[in-house]
DNA sequence: CGCTTTTGACCCGCGC
DNA sequence: GCGCGGGTCAAAAGCG
């Protein structure tokens, strides 16, 4: 696995990122967080990263992060030595997620329903069983798709339990599959897959939403840390399925809510600034998407506690967390 | 003991 | 209608 990610790169928080080589344009939103250890690949700094887009610069990360803060109740998100633009700045859209958002929101036609797109599957489902969702599988699904610095996925609130992983055609790395752990009747998984074009960066799907607050601890570690004995293929591997195994975000970190608050609102804010044209006026934002308002309410309380102590707790400043560890272990590519 | 990860197989949507 | 590819399930195994 890779840990060649230093774990306190995962909880350091730095400063930018990333947009894969061609980031969104506008899209842009770049959190980043920590940067991959491996090197100096990352991002920060450099030009790639931003290459033309959105936040080029370290004045437009502050915007951003501004713009952000409303949402925050109060402190951020990581540690307390993470910075405030180390949340924001792990995230970040690129171009492909977007396309990959583009594409799915045009299959739905975007906008209009784009709200209830992304709800339908919950809701419906909801009630539903396995079978139902499954049906609606590709129907309807609003995705929000963000693109992370590979430290960045080990912050997240919510505790993952990865359910799959698949090679995907066109591209080098495969795609994990998680799903939330904390309630079986949890509808929220998230895909996480490596950029083809920055392997540094993370493209993160988040589909449907969670229907339970955040967890404030997670109940086992058990079977978390696993490790191939053998291993340690760099995530850099490009291989395809099994060296990498997506694990990302944070298979069962709780880091921050934040993060994916923020994720979410990129995605919100890049999908409505750059894909959604049309949505025209959301106020902040955040009605392309649907996962809007409970989403945003769960995050919130959450969000409160971890800013309140949640962090404090978990969140050591050095990060010690072995569940972290191992999360940016197996993110990184762990399997 | 409980939980997570890994993996192969199966199912289903989508494009041709 | 067929095939491809993506997404999910479920069993096995490992770890705390």
């Amino acid at each position: 696995m890779e840990v060649d990610w230093d774990l306190h790169a995962v909880v350091r928080g730095c400063a930018t990122v990333t947009a894969t080589g061609n980031g969104g344009v506008g899209s842009g939103y770049s959190m980043a967080d920590l940067h991959p250890p491996q090197s100096g690949v990352s991002s920060f700094g450099s030009e790639e990263a931003f290459e033309g887009h959105a936040l080029s610069s370290p004045n437009q990360l502050e915007e951003l992060h501004e713009l952000y803060k409303p949402f925050f109740p109060k402190s951020q998100p990581l540690s307390p030595q993470s910075t405030p633009l180390s949340s924001l700045s792990s995230i970040s859209f690129s171009k492909e997620a977007r396309i990959e958002e583009q594409q799915q929101q045009s299959k739905l036609s975007l906008a209009a329903s784009v709200t209830t797109a992304i709800t339908a599957p919950t809701n419906n489902s909801a009630t539903s069983t396995s079978h139902n969702s499954r049906s609606k599988r590709r129907k309807n699904q609003l995705k929000k798709v963000c693109q992370v610095p590979t430290e960045g996925i080990s912050s997240d609130v919510w505790a993952w339990r990865k359910y799959g992983q698949k090679p995907i055609k066109g591209s080098p790395y495969p795609r994990g599959y998680y799903r939330c752990s904390t309630s079986k009747g949890c509808l929220a998984r998230k895909q996480v897959e490596r950029s083809r074009t920055d392997p540094a960066m993370f493209i993160v799907t988040y589909t449907a939403e969670h229907n339970h607050p955040a967890p404030t601890h997670r109940n086992s570690l058990a079977g978390s840390t696993r490790q191939k004995p053998c291993t340690s293929q760099t995530p850099t591997a490009g291989d395809s399925v099994k060296p990498f195994s997506a694990k990302p975000a944070g298979s069962s970190s709780l880091t921050t809510s934040v993060d994916e608050e923020l994720m979410v609102q990129n995605t919100k804010a890049g999908s409505r600034e750059d894909l959604v044209e049309d949505e025209g006026e959301d106020d902040f934002g955040m009605s392309d998407t649907a996962v809007s308002d409970d989403f945003f309410e769960g995050l919130e309380g959450i969000a409160d506690m971890v800013t309140g102590n949640c962090f404090s707790d978990r969140f050591q400043p050095s990060c010690d967390l072995p569940w972290i560890a191992s999360n940016a272990a197996t993110a990184a590519g762990g399997v």
